[in-house]
Parts: C-alpha cells; structure tokens; sequence
DNA sequence: TCCTCTCGGTAACCAAAAGATACCTTGTTA
DNA sequence: TAACAAGGTATCTTTTGGTTACCGAGAGGA
C-alpha cells in the first residue's frame, strides 16, 4: 500500500500513482545526492561518520547526522555501529542504495551533458528579459 | 572556508559551482519535475497556464508561474503567447526539456520499482526507532 | 594531573528560502 | 455585476539549512 488516504499527511500528495515525487522529495535535500554518490564510489563500502563528513566539504555534523537518518529510515543507506568504547559509525548503501545511485547516474550524466546549454539558455533569458539593452 | 573558485569544478559534484550540482538544485523545487511530466505526456505538446494548474492539484498560481519561470530561463520550457484579449498561454517542452525528461524516467522508473521497497523500510525504521521497539 | 582533542552525535537557536493565501490588474463575456 | 483568463504582488507561515554549544568516554601531551 503505497498510500493511506492522508492528504494533509505530509503537506499534499495529490497522486498516488506517482511516488516520483516522494523519491525526489529525498533527494531535494541538499546533502542526499552528494552522501549517496560518496558512498556509491567507496571501494570498501563503507564510510565513517567523521570520515564523510571530510570528504564533503561544508556540510555540517548536523546535516550530515540528518541526511543520513533520512537516508536510512528509507531503506537506502545501512548503518552499523561497531560497540566499542570511541563508539565507530559506518555507513554504506545498501542495494536499494547502489540501484539508486545507478538511476541518479542517468540524471548525472544528463547535467553533464548538457550543463552549457542551460547556462546559454540562461543567459540569453536574463539579457531579453531583464532590461539588457531596450531600456534606456 | 571552501574553495569554490575551482576552475574544473564540472567534474566536482561537491563544489557549489558544480553545474551538476546547480542541476540537481533546480529539479529540487517541489513542482519542477512534475510539470516537466506533465509537459511530457501531453500528446499535442503544449498545455495552457490553467490546464496545467488543473492537472496538478494542490500547486497554487503563484508556484506554477514561478516555477514555469524558472524551467523557461533554464531552457527546458518554452513559453508561447497568445495576444488575444483573454491572453492564452502555452508551454511545452523544449527539445532539451525533453532530453531532461528523459533523463528523470530513468529515476521515476526507479521510484515506481522500488517504492513500495522505500515504504516498507521506512515503517521498520519507524517501528523500532520511533516507539515501537524497547522504550526505557 | 590537567588540558585538550577526537568520535558520533544531539539540542537549542537563528537566518533564509520555499510555499501558501489573499488580493490586485485588464478586458471581455454571460 | 460576476466570472474568467494569466498572472503579479504582498504578507504570512512552514521548512530548510547552518552555527554554536554540549555530551561522555578515551587518548595524548605538558
């Protein structure tokens, strides 16, 4: 059951039929993506909390414990918390997680491809539409 | 703080002039990728202002202009005017909005695979993290 | 011994952005 | 006169992200 009726649940689902909203709805957040692609490219799997946090410059302990959480209560990401007295952390996706990461590849993929033509696009809107020469 | 005057910042997903990054930002709005679906699907290709506010129940006038705004400056979305006296306006998908939309059903394809995976690991976490489990 | 640092977070507070609601325009039509 | 068309603007609230401080244990240096 992918929806129990509640559209004032989480603001306004209008379209059950579409989860493509709840999935980007995860990955809107500004940490998610970059977590899922440091944890994808790890050759041993698995990432600790501080030694994420190295590899992603500015984002906080907060957001980092955040996003992680978010990532985990969705099934994406493990965690595995290692007893010992410095308790140690590590983090890793789980298949759910590398299938994500290959489908976030496409779109990836796409920004890199096609980067220049949106910055064009951009520009050329900024200079006919916001007064770059007809207003003198 | 950051380095973010890096100049191959195309390849750096982390750094904040990444156009990777600058992508996956402006996909992030609430309604982007629905209206870009919406665009999508449309057999005649274009969708009227108000149409497209009554296929996405629950976006308010202002996110659709706005957020239209947006997918037009970045070249996904053209914006044609009619000059009549009720001014009619269409929009549809660029060739590059459509090659974006291309890139998003690989990840919808994913959401609609795996949702009901996403729902069922975020109610195991809510069981045994929220109250469900040991509460001391 | 005391001071500090590390690790994996949490809690409180704060600023900014996103989003919603309400009201306005302009001209025509019912 | 009201409604509709496609928005614009103004104000409000919610969400988001960032900063700082703090915890509780252990380890290292002075």
């Amino acid at each position: 059951m992918t929806v129990s009726t509640a559209p004032d649940a989480r603001g306004d689902l209008f379209d059950p039929a579409c989860p493509t909203r709840q999935i980007l709805d995860r990955l809107s957040g500004k940490w998610s993506s970059m977590v899922i692609k440091i944890l994808a490219e790890e050759p041993a799997g698995e990432v600790r909390f501080a030694d994420l946090r190295r590899r992603v410059p500015g984002m906080s302990a907060k957001m980092a414990a955040q996003t992680l959480k978010e990532l985990e209560r969705d099934g994406v990401v493990l965690r595995r918390v290692e007893a010992l007295t410095p308790p140690r952390v590590h983090y890793s996706l789980t298949p759910l997680g590398v299938s994500l990461d290959a489908a976030l590849a496409h779109l990836r993929e796409w920004a890199e491809l096609h980067a220049h033509a949106v910055d064009r696009a951009r520009t050329a809107y900024d200079r006919s539409h916001d007064n770059g020469g007809t207003n003198p």
